[in-house]
DNA sequence: CTAGAATCTCTAGCCACTATAGGATCAAGA
DNA sequence: TCTTGATCCTATAGTGGCTAGAGATTCTAG
């Protein structure tokens, strides 16, 4: 193999700067380099950082990521933590679902309402100034979706 | 009124550093002071403040309450703008809540096949490391939700 | 007058990257 | 062999939207 970091990169769809991102915060180990002190990787390398990209892209954050790999790491281990790391994921997930859906429930009406015609008519301002007038009881932290 | 930043705080749900912290990014005026250097605020910041946060809670970004304050403060303006803002932030609370559906299928699933057995035959970790399994083409970033 | 709550500024930290600057190295073609 | 240009290196700073902490000052009730 000994792939240089942009082919890594390439076959993983991790970024460059983001995979010495990874192995400065020790998610990946430091590669060997070359005589010219480039990075070089192997097969291992590429499950492991399709592993990451894959558990990211399924909203799993660093530290989960960290767990799991130490995991599958040990094959004789129980599942059983993976499996409530997943669950509880999952939960996570089902409540940011919920909170959207109600936040789109107030955008959409928002929208629906707005008589297109001046500012001072207007229910999107109207209703953002006034919590008031929401139907839907929203929520505060909304960075997670 | 001549509210000190805690009683603002209280009044509008925002948290005093995040108070200050509007004020130093241009969100809110900088308010009078007390001889002894303290904020003292008025009606028209509790306004603010409130529709402030109540647009954070409805997940518009910081720019986007920027461009719904600066509009507000014309009433004589079409709404045009307002109304395309929200119906963009819309669009992209659907494409979240699509997103999110999902990943929850495919978490459901990886749950669902775990055997609670021994790593080496647990799907959470298999699906993870390997793409190709996943039922549902799931997406990059995830970090809006 | 005093105690303690609230306020002040300033700086650094959070997460998970992304971008930029200013070099060094590598691989292919002439 | 030389050159070109793509890729690579490190280091630092920036992103968004705050949050936390230190250490000093001010306000207010008793």
């Amino acid at each position: 193999m000994n792939l240089p970091i942009g082919e890594l990169a390439r076959r993983t769809g991790v970024k460059v700067p983001t995979i010495r991102f990874y192995e400065q915060i020790g998610l990946i180990d430091a590669p060997p380099r070359t005589e010219g002190n480039q990075r070089r990787y192997g097969k291992t390398e590429v499950d492991r950082l399709n592993f990451i990209r894959h558990a990211r892209e399924l909203g799993f954050e660093v530290d989960q990521i960290r767990e799991l790999l130490a995991m599958s790491q040990e094959p004789q281990a129980s599942c059983h933590q993976a499996d409530s790391i997943a669950k509880a994921h999952l939960r996570e997930v089902d409540r940011r679902i919920e909170k959207l859906q109600a936040l789109r429930v107030e955008l959409a009406r928002m929208v629906d309402e707005c008589g297109h015609g001046r500012i001072c008519d207007c229910r999107i301002i109207e209703v953002l100034a006034d919590h008031s007038q929401c139907s839907a009881e929203h929520v505060s932290r909304l960075r997670q979706g």
